[in-house]
DNA sequence: GCACAACCGGACACTGTGTCCACTTGACTA
DNA sequence: TAGTCAAGTGGACACAGTGTCCGGTTGTGC
């Protein structure tokens, strides 16, 4: 199956992913041959997305209108660069979690290569619960439910987490990888922060399934 | 906190629970006191229960007009019963959940008391997975996202995991009992199922991550 | 067989969706 | 600097689903 090497940051496109997920000839077009995006445009897309930002921050959910009124831009607008609003969220997301995988990738340990696995898995639960606290609403509007899946980000977490199980010799990497990630869905996170547990005592309850899972028995 | 020596079953309603959910004072009035239900409204219950299962089996999301077309109710007499399709789908799901409960505080070990910590987690896992299994599209109707945690049975799971986790005497148990419960998402399973990793396999996986973290060092 | 409470179900007002298209704006050319 | 026209804009529209309300109907207990 897939190895981690095969893995690029974002699997999908380069970039701009969300902001123009139906123009399909993108995959094929690089950012140099397609016309470059008008004053205008560029001018709404940050209205866009700093109106979004705003609402997200402050309650879910969110909807394409009230992020067309806030932003002072009509409905159609919107729609012509998002589908929905997860995928705004997953426009101001995207930078945040792409950092994340560079250093995972190429990163110090025991983030990145070099540490054991059960340091580095430690290592990644303790940069993610981070993430969440950071930007925890985003994260909750663009990746709630099943679709958390369907995100680019998730198949790149899943082979990260996959291949430190098979590095660390745990048999049945496939289904460990979906249990292990499964903590980290926004709404568990969501949920153990509202109840008082400290961003600390998750990481470090995290940590410990990391260490007795993957350690070296 | 909770002991699970606390935790009923069922902890909001002795029955009915979904049936009557905006009647508070069915907290207080036992189901003696109350006129019983006519015939007509217990026929209705009958076709959009038996009309809502076959829904949820073949597609998602079901929403309340298809459920009143296809029991041949109308939509009042729907929200009459029900607030929401969830609501539904968790009554239907009601008795399994019920009967899991009573085998975790009673049953044998080693799903009931007697068995170390880590024997009855990894047995717990074993039971729901196949309760996924079999009843894995209404648990997707009624339990979905954040929604789960809201669900009363999300309360029990807890405790029960909880009581495990300060069994075996390892720390943190707060923070444990949400991250050891989160595998059994029903996205989760779904996704991993849809993957084509066997219910057998996934259950495995979470019987090595109970005894890792449970089995006594 | 009567009275009345429980129940029924369609109509209504509302919110949000996604598309469409006549109009406007700005980048490029001559 | 003006002209051209594709790219971009935004409001109107048709639609789907929600949740409530209330006049009419049906059962149950007396």
């Amino acid at each position: 199956m897939t190895r981690i090497g095969d893995v690029t940051p974002r699997t999908d496109l380069p970039n701009d992913t969300a902001a123009r997920p139906r123009e399909r000839t993108d995959l094929l077009t690089d950012a140099s041959t397609r016309p470059r995006e008008r004053a205008d445009a560029a001018r709404n897309r940050e209205k866009v997305l700093a109106a979004a930002e705003r609402l997200f921050a402050e309650r879910r959910p969110v909807t394409m209108e009230e992020i067309a009124r806030a932003a002072g831009v009509g409905r159609g607008t919107l729609y012509r660069r998002y589908p929905d609003p997860a995928s705004i969220a997953l426009a101001l997301l995207d930078e945040h979690e792409r950092g994340l995988q560079e250093r995972l990738l190429r990163g110090d340990p025991p983030l990145g290569p070099g540490a054991p696995p059960a340091e580095r898995l430690s290592a990644f639960y303790d940069a993610m619960t981070e993430l969440l606290e950071r930007h925890g609403h985003l994260v909750l509007g663009a990746e709630t439910g099943a679709s958390r899946f369907a995100a680019g980000a998730y198949g790149f977490w899943r082979a990260h987490v996959r291949s430190l199980v098979v590095a660390a010799g745990v048999p049945g990497p496939d289904a460990l990888a979906d249990a292990l990630l499964a903590p980290l869905g926004p709404e568990v996170y969501d949920l153990q922060r509202r109840n008082g547990v400290p961003r600390e005592e998750v990481a470090s309850a995290l940590a410990r399934i990391a260490r007795a899972v993957l350690a070296p028995s």
